[in-house]
RNA sequence: GGCGCAUUCGUCUAGUGGUUAGGACGUAAGAUUCUCAAUCUUGAAACACGGGUUCAAUUCCCGUAUGCGCUACCA
């Protein structure tokens, strides 16, 4: 039989990355196994989804290259048939009409009113104690010819146990009588997540439902759906979560854009990167390694080696240096300067166009200068951002330039108002501008002046790229070139700071 | 409260009934006589706790603690 396995997320916000690290799974496991790889929007909430969610959850898939085979599902156009196979069951006697009158609860505190209700029963409940599971079909059905409401239940049997083997966690067992009647149907009509779930997995013939481990005890109550409508289980996955630094559950309210994928690809993230780096977040293939192709993931993917362990997202509030998690930058790094040169000019091609720093010459005059550069330049650079940001001298002579740089390399050394424009005058006879040609006027100008190389190289790193750090003088110099690199030697703008 | 799941360096993880408990990120120190967040070298850093079982437990069992999840006419 093939695989078919779905990525369901609930339109509601943006792309979470634990939300995203399900998905990459369920892709690399349908690949793996030469299956399917469906989308499902489970928008059934109407008041909280949106059409924009939806959006950012397609442009996230599509940036990390996870694509879906078939058509899209969404979930609220089957809700007809969520109420068609609620009815069903109501026929067969699985299920029964509650006239209880609908609680009106808030949603603000809802986690905590539950918990104290289940605290007062003290866990003694009697789960099968509602008074409409046994009304005759004959009363039942004239209370709801009269026009009551009600919801339908699912009418769990009194004994036995569900249980399941999941491929992550092993065999999961449960007593029916810890799983109360559940409500398949509000009264309004509306299909509740369980069923709606269990109805769509059967409807796209799922046969590995693989999703967050906070949907591990809810199996059992769906695999009850699944026998009260004669269908057959499919195999359970369930994946860790993924938290925030404290162990604490990682949520927009709280920890804000940190959790959105939109965030990383605006950041500048490759996105090969960051499928990387998630997919190493609760799963490793056994062995030392850290760099991954997407087909050496699906290659190497199993489900026995996601962890049972929740993983912590580790970044640090308020330290631009660490702003998300250090691995994942650090892989960034890794890619932006080992990644293959053809894959990486058009992320760079992109970067430089959205920072209007992009010239079409650089792709036919000068081609040849800008591919030398990049490549000259990718080697300390974290993120794509940067070739627009501290790389921005290379580009545009409108460059900035960065205060703790100036002072250190520049103003330190006043005599270097005077010497860098010297300098400068020393280029200006040179026919052939390069590497070793450069480094001997350099030299002799740096004994000339019984100063350190240092000196006068920070001093010129300052003034033509505008920051601290960067490659060897000698190659910016010889990338400048001639020109550039005396009219900014001559350039009083950073002084004047 | 009940039920469930988990627990190896700060973080991601490898691993085993007898190991100097391995790697990666981060971090510290040194090198690179032009910088550095690049590169190279070196270092510090972990089996949650308490009982068992065993000649031997980080590894198996039980308990405790801690964290997380579920316990809705939310998804």
């Amino acid at each position: 039989m093939t695989v078919r396995v779905r990525f369901a997320p609930s339109p509601t916000g943006y792309l979470h990355i634990g939300a995203t690290r399900s998905g990459l799974y369920n892709y690399l496991f349908a690949k793996k196994m030469g299956g399917k790889f469906l989308l499902r929007i489970e928008d059934t909430d109407l008041a909280r989804s949106t059409d924009e969610s939806t959006r950012s959850i397609l442009e996230g898939l599509e940036w990390l290259g996870l694509e879906y085979d078939e058509e899209i599902v969404f979930q609220s156009n089957n809700a007809e048939k969520h109420r068609a196979a609620t009815h069903r069951l109501l026929e067969n006697d699985k299920a029964y009409r509650d006239f209880t009158p609908k609680e009106q609860t808030s949603d603000k505190n809802i986690k905590q009113t539950i918990a104290e209700r289940a605290r007062q029963n003290q866990g003694e409940k009697n789960m099968r104690d509602n008074p409409y599971r046994d009304l005759s079909k004959a009363e039942s059905d004239a209370r709801a010819e009269a026009g009551e409401p009600f919801a339908i239940r699912l009418k769990v049997p009194e004994i036995g146990r569900t249980s399941f083997e999941d491929s992550v966690y092993g065999l999961q067992e449960r007593d029916y009588k810890e799983i109360e009647d559940l409500v398949l149907l509000r009264s309004d009509g509306h299909p509740l997540y369980n069923l709606a779930v269990v109805c769509d997995d059967i409807e796209m013939r799922i046969t590995n439902v693989i999703r967050g481990q906070d949907h591990l005890t809810n199996t059992h109550k769906q695999i009850l759906i699944y026998e009260a409508l004669g269908a057959e289980v499919p195999k359970f996955a369930h994946l860790p979560l993924i938290l925030a630094p404290g162990g604490k559950k990682l949520s927009k309210r709280i920890h804000g854009e940190i959790v959105s994928m939109t965030t990383y690809r605006d950041a500048g993230f490759v996105a090969a990167a960051f499928r990387n780096f998630l997919a190493l977040l609760g799963w490793s293939a056994g062995e030392e390694r850290e760099i991954y192709s997407l087909d050496e993931l699906i290659e190497k993917f199993s489900l026995e080696g996601v962890h049972r362990n929740p993983a912590i997202f580790n970044y640090q509030e308020n330290n631009p240096r660490h702003w998300t998690d250090d691995k994942a930058l650090w892989m960034n790094a890794e890619y932006i300067r080992t990644m293959p040169f053809e894959e990486l000019l058009p992320l760079v091609k992109a970067e430089l166009k959205s920072a209007k720093l992009w010239r079409d010459e650089y792709e036919d005059d000068d081609k040849t200068w800008f591919e030398t550069t990049i490549d000259l330049i990718r080697q300390r650079f974290f993120t794509l951002k940067d070739f627009s940001r501290q790389g921005r001298a290379y580009f545009s002579e409108d460059f900035d330039f960065d205060t703790a740089a100036i002072e250190k390399n520049l103003k330190k050394f006043p005599d270097l108002q005077t010497w860098l424009p010297e300098l400068a005058e020393r280029f200006e006879p040179m026919e052939d501008f390069s590497h070793d040609r450069i480094e001997e006027v350099v030299k002799q100008f740096t004994e000339e002046k019984n100063t350190k190389l240092g000196v006068i190289m920070n001093g010129a790193r300052a003034l033509l790229t505008g920051v601290a750090v960067g490659p060897s003088m000698l190659a910016v110099f010889e990338t400048l070139g001639k020109e550039k690199s005396m009219l900014r030697l001559k350039s009083q703008i950073a002084w004047n700071q």
